[in-house]
DNA sequence: GAGCACTGC
């Protein structure tokens, strides 16, 4: 390992945050997998580090406004919190307890759990609502998991949130875009209601900046109630040590890097999996082939690889999961996914390339781009502690200890501040809130993207002059929870006669894809898109293709025999019929257009009108421009209208490489335009649109 | 003739 050092061995020791080249400290001498066989469930919440702290968490809450909980991971914040808050008292007198998570999947899980701890039928006095799944009970439920997006859509019922006495919110320093919000709003509702509770637990690095965004305490106030200054209380974790290892000299090529410094493990390093960070599919395709071709020349046996990133098909995934044969030893080829969203275990080395792929926005282009960054600090502590669930780990850092400490930034940039901000403006608005430039934000998000957002939305008709919701359309914008532009064309469509087939295509294009992913089969999927294409375009072609499918009887056969996803398509099925329910809520029936295709374009065109393009007159390679800024862009090669190249579309999306890539598109006639956003289109027409 | 980090309502 000699490119490798160990900080504090051969040199003088430099700064890694306050641990100093070690990560995490363990706390108890047993692993949390071992050692409690004869335990009961009570004995072993007993045994978890948060136990300690359950006075002081309490009294903090009953005396705070706000209390911030800082905790590694395997504290048992999350399971036990709810429950010390439930036995003492805070769910009395038909109040409840909420905990609030950004994944679906952790809330089943610690829903789960609680219950079983507590004895209880899950559904009763604990319960879950997550989108698709309410498992509560209104009379009984006491102590509610809920992701932080269900809890943003129930303040459109309830603004004051107020059937719950605390909230906690969990991940926070995840900073994912609707724990920003909710983190906003919470602050705005702690004000009109002084009794609720707010836990925010964080990791160590967020906690201050947390602190000081709810520190609502003035000076010379007269303190009434909870005191307003947060409290910040801090519970180790149960990982184990992690040895963190840094290069010595920059690499040029982390996938090579990669590789190598897994030769290298297995070589001199004891038996034990190894997990690697690297950025997308392109590299982890690239670095299992490396390392096949590395492994045979050098005659070293005893690797297995797997790769997983989020494309990956469920059975491909589940791999990743299987116990590594007896003598080998696994190594798994990661993007984020293992950062937050799965645990893996048994990992005992973690790999880190120090990039990840994350999504930018520029909201004069308004285009959002993913583009290959360096990760942050926090992040970098992440991918490290992965290594230290089983036994104490080491992880290797593909950069130097130098670029950690002077350059690497401490957190990353919050996804408010990387994102189109449509959806979380209307739901501001919806939630009344007028003042949206003057919102008091976590972190602020960028005034450009703010007025991006508001133009947006203006010219959609869901805003008026004075930048307030529309009725009804405004109000029924927000309702849908889906992008704005895709529930103004399923309002439209109610007018054209054909929302029956517009929930379809909505449902279709807010789920990533249809199609399985290619690699290997690109001719065949060519093939097999042949036999839905529809000449007016992409959303025509998948009303085909949902039609085939229900014909098959939701055959998974019949999606495997085509190409198409299975698991995608159960959920259009899903998405599809929460639509249904939306839209009979909102007084909007179901019609279909019975194959007339033009009432479909022409709702699609009444949402997505700001999309359009034109076909360059003269072009040879299919060069259209941007109706609206005259950008130049091209139909991505995976749409049946490839090299067709008609001369007006809409598209659904941009996504961005070597040049700009229309996905979704759809012919339209330039004068559906002018009729679906006449004030739009006004300039535009008079200079580039032929009539 | 190209490519989709990850969530969520």
């Amino acid at each position: 390992m000699s490119q490798f050092w160990k900080p504090g061995s051969e040199r003088p020791r430099l700064v890694d945050d306050e641990e100093g080249g070690v990560l995490l400290y363990a706390t108890s001498s047993s692993s949390s997998s071992s050692g409690f066989g004869y335990g009961s469930l009570e004995k072993q919440r007993q045994r978890l580090p948060v136990y300690k702290y359950k006075t002081a968490i309490l009294y903090s809450v009953e005396t705070h406004a706000t209390t911030i909980i800082v905790g590694e991971t395997g504290s048992g914040k999350t399971t036990q919190i709810p429950q010390y808050l439930k036995e003492a008292g805070w769910a009395e007198g038909g109040r409840m307890i909420a905990c609030t998570q950004p994944r679906r999947l952790a809330v089943q899980a610690v829903a789960t759990r609680v219950a079983e701890e507590m004895d209880v039928k899950l559904g009763e006095e604990v319960g879950y609502t997550i989108r698709f799944e309410d498992i509560t009970n209104e009379e009984l439920t006491r102590v509610k998991f809920l992701t932080d997006g269900v809890l943003l859509r129930e303040m459109m019922d309830d603004p004051l949130l107020s059937k719950y006495s605390v909230i906690m919110v969990d991940e926070a320093h995840e900073r994912s875009l609707s724990t920003d919000i909710l983190l906003g709003l919470l602050k705005k509702i702690q004000r009109r209601r002084p009794e609720l509770r707010i836990i925010i637990s964080s990791a160590t690095i967020e906690a201050k900046s947390m602190a000081a965004f709810f520190n609502t305490r003035r000076r010379c106030e007269q303190e009434q109630g909870p005191i307003k200054e947060p409290a910040i209380l801090s519970v180790e974790g149960r990982g184990f040590n992690v040895e963190i290892f840094y290069v010595e000299d920059p690499v040029s090529d982390y996938v090579w890097a990669a590789v190598s410094t897994v030769m290298s493990i297995h070589d001199q390093e004891r038996m034990g999996d190894i997990l690697v960070f690297l950025t997308g599919q392109d590299d982890i395709d690239a670095a299992i082939q490396l390392l096949t071709e590395e492994a045979q020349s050098s005659g070293k046996q005893g690797l297995v690889t797997v790769p997983l990133y989020s494309g990956l098909p469920r059975a491909d995934q589940d791999l990743v999961f299987s116990p590594t044969p007896k003598g080998k030893r696994k190594v798994i080829f990661s993007t984020n996914i293992a950062e937050t969203s799965l645990t893996l275990e048994g990992i005992v080395y973690v790999v880190d390339s120090g990039f990840s792929k994350q999504r930018f926005y520029n909201p004069i282009s308004d285009i959002e781009n993913l583009v290959v960054a360096p990760i942050s600090k926090a992040s970098a502590r992440q991918r490290a502690g992965r290594a230290g669930r089983v036994r104490p780990g080491k992880c290797f850092r593909l950069y130097t200890e130098d670029y950690f400490s002077k350059e690497m930034s401490v957190v990353g940039i919050p996804e408010i501040q990387r994102s189109n901000l449509v959806s979380c403006v209307i739901q501001l608005k919806a939630l009344g809130i007028d003042n949206i430039l003057g919102f008091d934000w976590p972190a602020s998000p960028s005034a450009e993207s703010m007025i991006r957002a508001l133009e947006v939305l203006y010219s959609l008709g869901v805003l008026d002059d004075d930048a307030k919701l529309t009725s009804p359309t405004g109000f029924q914008v927000a309702e849908i929870p889906l992008d704005p532009l895709i529930s103004k064309m399923i309002l439209a469509s109610y007018e054209f006669g054909c929302s029956e087939e517009i929930i379809t295509i909505a449902a279709v294009l807010s789920i990533q894809s249809i199609w399985i992913p290619v690699r290997g089969v690109q001719k065949q999927l060519d093939e097999a898109k042949l036999k839905f294409a529809a000449a007016e375009g992409d959303h025509v072609t998948f009303l085909n293709v949902y039609k085939g499918f229900i014909q098959s009887n939701k055959s998974s056969k019949w999606c495997h025999k085509n190409f198409i996803n299975y698991h995608a398509m159960r959920k259009v099925i899903e998405v599809r019929e929460q639509l249904k329910r939306i839209t009979q809520r909102l007084g909007i029936g179901l019609k279909s257009c019975e194959g007339d295709i033009q009432a479909v374009r022409k709702a699609i065109t009444a949402g997505f009108f700001a999309n359009a393009a034109r076909l360059e007159p003269f072009s040879h390679n299919g060069m259209y421009k941007t109706v609206r800024t005259s950008q130049e862009v091209y139909i991505h090669p995976s749409s049946v209208l490839f090299r067709v190249n008609p001369k007006f579309i809409v598209y659904h999306s941009l996504v961005s490489t070597d040049r700009q890539y229309m996905r979704n598109v759809i012919t339209i006639d330039p004068s559906w335009l002018t009729e679906a956003a006449p004030h739009f289109y006004q300039k535009q027409l008079h200079s580039s649109v032929p009539q």
